[in-house]
DNA sequence: TATATGAGTTTTGGAAATGGACTAATAGAG
DNA sequence: CTCTATTAGTCCATTTCCAAAACTCATATA
């Protein structure tokens, strides 16, 4: 399957992994949550080339995770900053997050900590039911086809 | 930068990303969480060529996250199952399958629904904070170096 | 006029992915 | 005891992607 396929599949990772699933976009999006906005500061930040650069951020602005916001005329420069739907990546980045400091912390002491301003603690992220507010355990799930989406009504059609 | 140096970087993200970042390793992933195990049972979903999954699944496997367990002898043949720390990057993709669900369910009817057993009722992955339950906002988040980490240390030291 | 800044584009050799053919070990059918 | 199917790979030619460095362009500053 190639890369621009993946977006037509009727999944949710899938689709999602077409805007984000590739080798350096979720650290350009890391870099976004941490306050970086211009293209040189990713540069130094990520140490990648160019070209990689510029085409990773424009998919990111064409799928509208990031907006181009100028900050300066004579020449135009803009700023990449999160939109609404960008932000709703940060879930995504705190798993990740939270994995790495579970299994590669040295000595126990992840490499950054984080505090969260409305309790004042430092904390760590915890995916949970939005029913019951439980943590949610591989085994505790159980998933099924939507017969109410469009894409399975498409299939049943066909079949029919 | 290359791939395989992104791991010694000090970020968890990065590290992580190292495991798990490129085009399909998390599909295998949303592919074992669903019950798939077998060599040609991913191929059939994943549509993949047989060389890229003969080796992801072999940097799973080196990297603890999934492990061969024998189902049958003469020839020998593997089943790919989750370990541990393979199964604590659920919350990684329910954060993903959120994301996507919000951004491109069509009518509103995402593809797959979940149930959590504890429950009973269909659900939708939150992160919230360790210490005080609430969902995470970005602006609500900020970062600090952890100065009793390792990495910091060594750093300081060579500053000195 | 020369140099610096910011944000790219172009070029080119090398690395990785794709898709298809081939291999191996075994079980079961005829 | 040969033929075919199953499972899980490996090998290889072609295409695509990526890194690094050089080049471009618009402007500001010295």
């Amino acid at each position: 399957m190639r890369w621009e396929q993946l977006g037509e599949q009727n999944c949710s990772v899938a689709r999602s992994l077409s805007v984000f699933g590739d080798r350096w976009t979720l650290l350009i999006l890391r870099d976004s949550f941490l306050g970086i906005k211009r293209f040189d500061d990713f540069m130094d930040d990520l140490k990648l080339s160019r070209t990689i650069l510029t085409d990773r951020l424009n998919k990111l602005v064409e799928h509208d995770v990031l907006i181009k916001v100028p900050y300066q005329t004579k020449p135009t420069r803009y700023d990449y900053k999160l939109t609404e739907k960008g932000r709703a990546l940060h879930p995504v980045i705190l798993a990740i997050v939270q994995w790495g400091d579970t299994f590669y912390a040295e000595d126990g002491e992840p490499p950054v900590l984080r505090t969260h301003k409305k309790c004042g603690h430092d904390f760590q992220a915890i995916v949970v039911c939005s029913e019951c507010s439980e943590p949610i355990k591989p085994q505790d799930v159980t998933v099924r086809v939507n017969r109410n989406s469009p894409a399975y009504k498409r299939n049943a059609l066909q079949k029919a």
